[in-house]
DNA sequence: ATTACTACTTACCGAGTAG
DNA sequence: TCTACTCGGTAAGTAGTAA
């Protein structure tokens, strides 16, 4: 699970409790200084003898403070603290990246996007490499919203699936490359991007292998969400 | 490794940017509103605000603030610290715990140990559970410090290895229990606790392969400093 | 809607110090 | 030494508000 909740508690306690889980805190008692923790954390004697009074009463850990110093064992609460943070971290920075959401308005352009997507060597690589034979034809989105337009910049950065230039007899055809997307919510697809050439920024172009204007019922000035994946 | 250097940067900034990681801005950039984020985080607004131009300024988001909203990406270098906090915990809790270290002064026993130790029933346990034939004796420590008799009562709490009680034809042995240890540094040997029987608490007795007075060249009133070893 | 400034308040920190 | 109290200054958080 993601969840963690951020109490004010967990915000001003949590690397007190972790100082003390690293000194061996959560598995047996410790002997310190309030002094020593201070150093450690970049804090006062005094504000950590506060600390470790508060720790204690929201029962974080248990401690006998003595001349010699103070005795200190995390329980089993405050262990449970530092638990939930390592999970949610953990998560993290195991799950799987959450696709990018992109809205645009269906428009039509001037039906090239059919010329160059049936050119046979991008064809073969789309192939290849997006796992399906496009339809002969590009859906294109016009992007209103600031944060829309940022989301393709944040593509135009990305790496995404690499489609290599090639030339025929007559003319040069650029690199392209594409991220894997679903289209509102159940169109298997990818969105399309020059590389080199200076498209509009405002604007995506969806591939796909079913006629994406027929499957979804739409028709110039609809909008339609594209879920764009970062990785697969 | 272990060593977190835990700055007052981090402590101000790190659940912040937890919440930014949780969002999905370690990967892409995200958008959100100042207010979200203080409700997430239990602040206000303003402080939320306020956070994320420091947060820039030090170069762990990179971010773009709209009446539309704020857009915001998590930069290397503050993934760097999530990932730092991450490994940090990940070791505390992966690592093995640090024996629990006692000091004490060697002094003379009224030589029951011998007696019991060697007992067959024990002796046979003791081989099978600790991996020694304990030399026919034990060493008896007087702990002094608050801080070692603390250490001492924790091992009370423990579990360790138990030794199960029997009878014979004439009297009733009680259950003992064990944690092996390291004595002076060198040599291994195991503290051995009475289970039910009400010991001075200021005491402890160590076995030990070998006769740890000898190879130690200890006399009554050196001092001797004792690992104890909690799992294992 | 937003963000973020200014002005204000508060609660937090740490110096001093007792036990 | 230690811990932890009182207390005053101030840094940190928020309300109001402009853009």
């Amino acid at each position: 699970m993601n969840n963690l909740k951020i109490t004010k508690t967990l915000q001003d306690y949590f690397f007190v409790l972790y100082v003390l889980a690293e000194l061996g805190a959560r598995e047996k008692t410790v002997k310190l200084s309030t002094k020593f923790l201070a150093e450690k954390l970049d804090l006062s004697q005094q504000t950590i003898s506060r600390y470790l009074i508060s720790l204690e009463r929201i029962g974080w850990i248990r401690r006998t403070a003595t001349r010699e110093g103070s005795f200190i064992r995390i329980t089993d609460l405050g262990d449970l603290q530092l638990r939930k943070v390592r999970a949610a971290l953990n998560f993290i920075f195991e799950r799987k990246p959450s696709p990018i959401i992109i809205e645009g308005t269906v428009f039509s352009g001037l039906g090239e996007g059919a010329y160059y997507v049936t050119r046979e060597p991008y064809r073969k690589q789309f192939i290849e490499k997006l796992g399906f034979d496009p339809y002969p034809g590009t859906l294109n989105l016009k992007l209103t919203s600031e944060y829309d337009i940022q989301m393709r910049r944040e593509l135009e950065v990305r790496s995404g699936i690499e489609i290599h230039g090639f030339s025929d007899a007559n003319r040069t055809y650029g690199p392209v490359k594409c991220f894997l997307a679903r289209v509102n919510g159940k169109e298997k697809g990818a969105v399309i991007l020059a590389l080199r050439t200076h498209y509009d920024s405002s604007v995506i172009e969806v591939i796909a292998p079913k006629h994406l204007r027929n499957v979804l019922g739409l028709k110039d000035g609809n909008r339609v969400r594209v879920e764009v994946f970062l990785e697969g």
